[in-house]
DNA sequence: GCGATGTATTGACAAACATCAATGCATTGT
DNA sequence: ACAATGCATTGATGTTTGTCAATACATCGC
């Protein structure tokens, strides 16, 4: 299927071994928030993660270990290694009390990551 | 440090080997939703998809491979495997124009994507 | 046909991640 | 002191993910 020839150079609308389209190659300011923004989606992209943060916010106060670990489908090392990296990410803080840990959620850095995310899917909408 | 009886059965507020807290063990509606939401938020966290997208969305039409691999630091084969990834996804599509494939993003897609994002962070939120 | 070009796929590899049993560490009640 | 309890950490294991060289595939110009 093809034309005998006319105005059109080719099927295509560029030559070979020319840049195609525009010097699209933006640097991307990018770059280096594209980081910040795909640890932020990081920590969230894991269902164990949801469930405790969630079961955090709708608690209020502290909640103890045993009680996190009985609303997500894994082990309490599995548990534990989460709350880890959830504070690693400033987003919960433990308290000791006695035999028990309070884990409660930061409220604070959870809204600056929500206000960082809704920036980012901002420039991406 | 010890009182030597009071009012207050312990250091802490609970008896051992008792429920502590209350029956937290929230069955968490969202055990369905959370899976989703993970979802959305993995395909979105990694630095050289966020600019995959971000170079397709500031240049409204097509953009072919070898454009949006000069806009990220990874070679060819990565980059066909993060668009494939992208596709599967929803949020882009492809179309072959001579030896070029011009991949253009689905708005609606990622407008969907978006809402079900910003929906989830205002329940965490 | 041929050689060149743009893209997709394959296969191999490494690094990251998720999970849990076992163990360690504090703390508490006896 | 001791035994029991709640949680953290370690270590081992399997899975997933990211990356690229090599290759296959399709299309173009000749």
């Amino acid at each position: 299927m093809r034309r005998s020839s006319a105005a059109a150079p080719s099927r295509t609308d560029r030559r070979r071994g020319e840049r195609c389209c525009d010097p699209a190659a933006k640097p991307t300011v990018r770059t280096a928030d594209a980081a910040r923004l795909t640890a932020d989606f990081t920590i969230l992209a894991h269902p164990v993660r949801l469930q405790l943060l969630d079961v955090l916010l709708h608690h209020e106060g502290r909640v103890c270990v045993c009680d996190l670990e009985a609303a997500v489908p894994v082990k309490q090392p599995t548990v534990s290694h989460h709350l880890r990296l959830l504070r690693a990410a400033g987003l919960v803080t433990s308290e000791r009390v006695g035999l028990w840990a309070h884990y409660r959620v930061r409220r604070e850095a959870l809204a600056a990551l929500r206000a960082r995310i809704e920036g980012g899917l901002r420039e991406l909408g």
